[in-house]
Formats: C-alpha cells, structure tokens, sequence
DNA sequence: TATTGTTATACTCTATAACTATA
DNA sequence: TATAGTTATAGAGTATAACAATA
C-alpha cells in the first residue's frame, strides 16, 4: 500500500482502538499480579494452570492445552515447572500410555486459596474504582469477547 | 497462611476475577495483532512507540518511558529496532548533549497508515460483535480504569 | 499414519542493575 | 551527585518444528 507523500497524512482514529486500551489495561493488572505472586514463587501462567487442574480435578496437557488455548509444547514447560515445585503430579493413564494425567498434589491444593487471595487482592486493587454495576458491565462484555472468539477457558456458572 | 487439612476446600469466586478474564481477551487480541503485523516485519510494541512518536512529532527517551510506563531499558531497544528498520531517527539535542531526540523518518510516516490499517482490522475482527453502544461502553471502563491507575499514554481528546 | 507429549530453538516483551557520558 | 541513555543479563511467555513413544 502506498500513500500520496504530497497529501496531508489523517490517519482515522489512531487513538481509537479498544485493543490498545485493553492491552494497556490488561498488562497493568497481570503486571501487578505477577509481582504479587512472586513473593510465593508464582507465575501468571502457573496460577492459570493451578487454577484449571483445581476445577477439573484432573485434566491431560493436551485438553489443557486446548481449554487455555495454548500448544503443547507451552504446557509441557510450565507443567515441568509446577512438578518441581510440588504442586502438581503426573502419572500415565492406564488406557493409554501416551497420555499424562495431571493433578494437583496436597502441597498444590494447600496453594490454590493463597494463590486465589492474591488474585482477589489484585482484582480489588483494580477494579474497585469501579462500582458494582459496572463491574458486571465489565464482566459481560469480556465475557461475550471471549463466547464470540472461542476463548475456551469459560468457567462454568 | 495455613489452612486447616480438614475443612472442606472452598475457594471463593474463583471463576470471578475480572483480571483473567481481561488477559485472556487482551492475549487474543494483540496475539492476533502481533501475527498480522509480522506480514510489515513489525511488533506491538514498535507499532506503540511509532504511534506515540506520530502524535507528538518528537520525543525522548525518556518520555516514552515515562508515557508507556516503561523502563529506559525496554524503550531502548524498541528504539533500537527501529532506527535499524529505517523508521525513526535519532539526534543529540542541541540543548543537552544527553537527550536524544527521537522523530519519524519519511519511511516511519509512511509506514503509520499501513500499521494503522492492521491496527483498524484487528479491532474490527474482535469488537464488531459489539453494538456501538457495548464498544463505547467498554471504551469507557478502560478509559476509567486507565485513568485511575495512572496508565499515562491517554491521547489528547 | 495419527496422536500424545517432550525437547530444542528462537523471538518478543520486560525488568534490574551496572555502566558511560554528560550536567 | 543527578540525569539521560545504553548495555548485559535474566526470566516469563509463547511459538514452531523435530522428535520419541504409543496407538
């Protein structure tokens, strides 16, 4: 594509776009969570898997892979992490030996509330300039941006 | 913190916070991003910094650091980038033999309009499955949010 | 052949901290 | 001393692609 470099330059609604905002937002909030969750020894991608195995009770790297839309080989790495730490353990499923069952161990159930209390700090830090109203505004519209694109991970109500 | 082993886990909300639910719609949407971009050989965050040189015209550094909430670090080799892309250019300030004084090259003006064009796209093929009135709305709660939590790079309206 | 999972490699984004050069 | 900027290092997060084991 190619401009007239004699006409003047209006580029329509560069201060527009949601997804600069949402990014701006979105990096602040995960931003502040991940320093939060340093302090246990914690990542954003660790607790979002943490927080999956706790719902599903037990899962395979491939369906979570699938639910959080992330590959394989993403999964492989944070899983080989949380088993280092403990949290989580790995045994092959007895109808299929390619299979990995994954779940939570103690130490990693004993986790999910504290992980969880930082995730509710950080959300009230955040979102507590908004009133309840729209909070739930909020909710739905993520909530619909996800349904429409097929961002999997939807909990459910 | 310690819970007891015996009580019934009930972790509260867990499903609930706004936070994962805005990176999971925030990771959509500049991941899509990012992959159009790399057709222009760009990123997100050369396509941020090229946007914030367009409206001001001129920059430092510093500014930019300042203004995205970044470290110097971090700015410095974005800018790195793109001087060695031919987009922008750098020069001592006259006044202060420190401050580099940062603009668009001919190419970098030129280079706007394309990258804005993905940039409208990109909205487009995630936010068009909101009415008018959802998009402002939620235009509207980043804007506050961004507000409130001091994310400094709000354009002049 | 297809699928599950791992590994090797690489890139983006970002931070911290040490450093250089100016002021 | 303080500030502007760079550089070195590190780590998170992610992807691609080659690979091994199993089906």
């Amino acid at each position: 594509m190619e401009t007239n470099p004699g006409a003047p330059l209006f580029v329509s609604g560069l201060e527009t776009h949601l997804g600069y905002w949402l990014r701006q937002v979105s990096n602040a909030v995960s931003g502040s969570f991940a320093r939060s969750l340093k302090s246990r020894q914690a990542s954003v991608a660790e607790w979002v898997l943490l927080r999956s195995l706790f719902e599903r009770k037990q899962s395979t790297p491939s369906e979570l892979a699938h639910s959080l839309t992330m590959t394989r080989g993403a999964i492989s790495k944070i899983v080989d992490r949380l088993q280092t730490k403990g949290w989580i353990t790995c045994k092959t499923s007895s109808d299929d030996n390619r299979v990995q069952l994954l779940a939570l161990t103690g130490a990693g159930r004993r986790a999910i509330p504290i992980l969880a209390k930082i995730a509710d700090e950080n959300d009230h830090k955040f979102f507590s300039c908004l009133d309840a109203g729209e909070r739930s505004e909020l909710r739905n519209l993520l909530g619909k941006l996800a349904g429409y694109h097929g961002i999997r991970d939807v909990p459910v109500e």
